[in-house]
RNA sequence: GCUCCCUUCGUCUAGUGGCCUAGGACAUCGCCCUCUCACGGCGAGUACACGAGUUCGAAUCUCGUAGGGAGCACCA
């Protein structure tokens, strides 16, 4: 037929982790660009759960990337599938392998495995197997038999990348892999094959340590009778020195970063800006990433985790975001601190006067405890600083002057501060730094007015007192 | 060892032959703002891994070299 043949394909992105530990934030960034992917097209977002080595697979682990993703929001549209809940449909297509000549059994011991791989070490040569069952017509008795699929012996596979662009492999190169263990499982290579054949993944968008594995894949694609994804590799994420991030060498879960006090869409602001960019924008809404995301802009070189700008960028989301979002976020923070609070209202008013001096939430709820907890202990250095007999008596004017505020809000509160101060002939500073020390025992607090309207008038004069009284006695 | 990938400021990046005496951001340092700490503003230093070639002209194209990484399992 001459017509153009026009067909709307349904973008299908999936993330498959193995629960073989924790999600970290190299798979957080490439569940980030599938999920981004997918939406900004309108597809579909796929979670496949690779967990075929059932020895070092666990279901903590499962929890614990799924808590990830639910926590990240990277929700997804289908699955989670499970590689160990297909095992028969892997056996099926095995057996329509063996049947068209795809795949054939091999009867070599690992014995003769290792030694062939010894040999071809020691001669310099790329250890691999080197296809002796290949064209066996007969079965070997005494021997389980794995199942090794049968890749072309010659010519080339081209795989057209996303990212690093057309990658060419030559077939000498690869040879005939295991896909079925003489248990009769099934291998990782193969698995991932028939799941993305049979979930229709149109994009797979995985770490370029899969680059290598990539022409095997689409050798047996093709044998399937398949037409290959598009793949797009994406470069690793280093850790702040250069090297490899491991779970010996600063691989963190990214529930380490809910549990510092950092907001979900900075760190993805973060990882999204990683190997990508958007001109000179720094500070992107997960809005943003979704409709500016594009991994054909997805550079190929690997980076290397800079936890200060990550820092930044969570504050500017703090900064950014309504003080209402952060409110359960900062209770939770507060609470492992110690500190029950009840009302939103107070809380908002926190934020409001702490996003900008916390470069966390952890740090912010940190920074706010003492408006809970009266000071136990008042820093003695500052104390030394700024306090002195003429500066206790200005404070006594002060707690006189405040106690006839008819509102008590930051405006009436630093204006009577700074009369204080002007009838003293002191500057303001003179006078907020010793209020601000009796209020939270330190030297750091939000602005005094603002802090004090906080606090409200009753603690603020209760504090006040039991300051003068010890720094009267000194 | 073999195959494949990568290489711009300390870090993340812009840059697809002339707009580049290389732009932005984080970090660093200085100044300003200022009741502290911050936020914010302004400014400074700092990079095209190296070597050849193509070209009137190269960060950009080609080839080498060096360095880094991945893969080469009955792991994923």
């Amino acid at each position: 037929m001459g017509s153009v043949k026009l067909q709307i394909m349904t973008i299908r992105t999936r993330f498959a982790p193995s629960p073989t530990g924790f999600l970290h934030i190299g798979g957080l960034r490439t569940a980030l660009f599938s999920w981004a992917y997918a939406r900004r097209h309108g597809g579909v977002f796929v979670l496949r759960v690779e967990d075929t080595d059932l020895e070092r697979s666990s279901s903590e682990a499962i929890a614990q990337i799924l808590d990830g993703l639910s926590w990240a929001g990277l929700s997804h549209d289908e699955g989670p599938y499970f590689q160990t809940q297909r095992f028969d449909r892997y056996k099926e297509v095995i057996e329509a392998m063996l049947a068209t000549g795809h795949a054939y059994r091999c009867y070599c011991t690992k014995g003769e495995l290792d030694q062939m791989r010894a040999q071809q070490t020691a001669q310099g040569q790329k250890p691999r197997y080197d296809g002796r069952c290949r064209d066996l017509k007969e079965v070997r008795l005494g021997v389980t038999s794995v199942v090794r699929f049968k890749n072309p012996l010659d010519g080339a596979v081209v795989v057209d990348d996303v990212v690093h662009g057309k990658v060419v492999f030559q077939n000498v190169e690869l040879d005939d892999l295991i896909i079925a263990r003489s248990d009769g499982t099934p291998t990782y290579n193969f698995c991932v094959v028939v799941d993305d054949m049979d979930m229709k993944i149109t994009h797979v968008i995985r770490g370029d340590d899969h680059l290598n594995n990539t022409p095997r894949q689409m050798n047996m694609l093709l044998a399937l009778g398949c037409k290959a994804p598009v793949y797009a590799h994406l470069p690793m994420i280093l850790g702040s020195d250069g090297a490899k991030l491991s779970k010996r060498h600063g691989a963190v879960s990214v529930l380490h970063y809910r549990d510092e006090g950092y907001l979900p869409e900075a760190l993805l602001n973060y990882l999204v800006r990683l190997g990508w960019s958007h001109g000179d924008q720094e500070i992107f809404s997960l809005d943003e990433i979704v409709e500016l995301f594009d991994i054909a802009d997805v550079n190929k070189s690997a980076s290397a985790f800079d936890g200060d700008k990550l820092a930044w960028l969570n504050q500017q989301h703090m900064i950014r975001a309504p003080a209402a979002q952060l409110v359960a976020p900062l209770r939770w923070h507060l609470a492992r601190a110690g500190i029950t609070v009840g009302s939103d209202s107070i809380l908002e008013q926190i934020i409001l006067v702490q996003r900008e001096r916390a470069k966390t939430l952890k740090e912010m709820a940190a920074n706010s405890v003492f408006f809970f907890k009266a000071p136990t202990a008042y820093d003695e250095k500052a104390v030394n600083k700024h306090v002195t007999s003429e500066i206790l008596k200005s404070l006594a004017d002060l707690a006189a002057a405040l106690g006839r505020l008819p509102d008590w809000s930051a405006v009436p509160i630093h204006d009577c501060i700074s009369s204080c101060a002007a009838a003293r002939d002191i500057t303001l500073g003179k006078l907020a730094q010793p209020v601000r020390l009796a209020v939270c025992g330190g030297s750091v607090s939000p602005p005094i007015d603002a802090t004090l309207a906080i606090l409200g008038r009753e603690e603020t004069f209760v504090r006040l007192r039991r300051a003068q009284e010890h720094w009267g006695g000194t």
